[in-house]
DNA sequence: CCGTTTTGTTACCCAGATGTAACCGCTCAT
DNA sequence: ATGAGCGGTTACATCTGGGTAACAAAACGG
């Protein structure tokens, strides 16, 4: 698990990426905004750490130029007393934020939890109904039928489904979860998406049992 | 979109139902855990804010209570420097938290952020009389009976109807509403759609008893 | 590197949703 | 009484959105 770190401070830094490193985390420095962009695109970070005020870009900067390409979680460090920030961060489509000053524990808490949201730390097989999906295998069992590999994306779409399952997932928060960023008018992706998994998890893909369509509105997968 | 806020501040209770109400969100107040584990079973909101230091029940048993039956997102409230609780709380299963002092316009745009986050915005179900509308599913159910799908205008004039339940609603006002913009002379269009949501929710569709005309101005749901 | 798998793109089909037109029957003002 | 206006209904044309196939491009794995 790899995390970003941003901040003009350097003992701050040091503090932060110290306590990450114990809780054997990889952490990767960044002490400024450019400085930062460059490390997550060549560092490609599970989740981003971003200090609002730096020089050289600020972290909305950052937060907006990682959005353009990724949908890892975002966390940003503000200042007490400055609320006006955080709506704007938010909107920019981070996900949490915290306010200096803060313990270490507590960053690392949130850390988790962001992680925890994000469907990516978390291994363990989820299952629902007739679905068992073994996400570290990357596989799902049907009614205790033998295991089915699913690829990445497939896996992805099938972990929305299923944390949403027996209601109805809008095509649009499926693209924005499974691919990161995408204009809406890339349905064809999903579509492709959903007939490939369905040849996959249904007895008859041409009826689908378990992943069924909600015309007008997006997918659901539905369990008894 | 109901929220659920329990704190024994009767002010601060007072400060954020008046903040959120003004943000159109529909509140339940509880000032104690007791209060605030039967509001959530009676109310069943969308998202609760969650005190930790309560008389009764702390915050924190509320929390499990609400975690042991639903997944609604919670966000906890604490005073600075309590940052044990923090992780306690987000062990329990918590999403978020504020600390005190917070301003208003903080937790309003956490709240936003939570909600964005669960996906559940704006599709929870909607009901006024015998009519329960589903958004997020696109179907109606009337008087318990079996759901209907809708289409995607269909949906929406019932939606509009629906908000302005036991009123009558003019056609321009629907025409406006459904489709955006048309010349008014374009009726014929509000015509049909009405006549095929009558065929879908209307028991005789000759005679409506739901989905009335107001002669000369528009059209009104009629609710008991 | 090369072959394989996964992902993205383009094109086409079809059902159902939506738009358009014509007609019916009622009411009301002339 | 009668024709204009309005709303309801029927019928049909057109459009949209989802499903499928075939192929191209990119990523992966040896």
């Amino acid at each position: 698990m790899k995390v970003l770190i941003a901040d003009d401070d350097r003992d701050l830094l040091g503090l932060i990426a110290f306590t990450l490193t114990q809780a054997s985390y990889l952490v990767v420095k960044a002490a400024d905004g450019p400085a930062a962009i460059r490390a997550f695109e060549e560092e490609s970070p599970d989740i981003a750490v971003l200090d609002i005020n730096m020089p050289g870009a600020s972290g909305f900067q950052v937060c907006e130029a990682i959005r353009a390409k990724s949908r890892i979680p975002i966390m940003m460090l503000t200042v007490r007393g400055e609320e006006e920030d955080l709506i704007r961060a938010l909107d920019l489509g981070a996900d949490d934020y915290l306010t200096k000053p803060f313990s270490p524990r507590t960053l690392l808490a949130r850390i988790k939890a962001l992680l925890r949201r994000a469907g990516i730390e978390n291994n363990s097989p989820v299952a629902a109904g007739r679905v068992a999906l073994d996400v570290q295998e990357h596989t799902v069992r049907i009614s205790g039928g033998n295991p089915v590999r699913l690829t990445k994306l497939e896996l992805r779409l099938l972990q929305m489904l299923l944390a949403n399952a027996g209601r109805t997932v809008s095509s649009d928060r499926l693209l924005v979860q499974v691919w990161g960023h995408r204009n809406s008018g890339d349905r064809q992706l999903l579509k492709q998406l959903v007939h490939r998994l369905r040849q996959k998890i249904e007895a008859d893909p041409a009826a689908p049992q378990l992943l069924q369509t909600s015309a007008g509105s997006g997918y659901k997968l539905v369990v008894e």
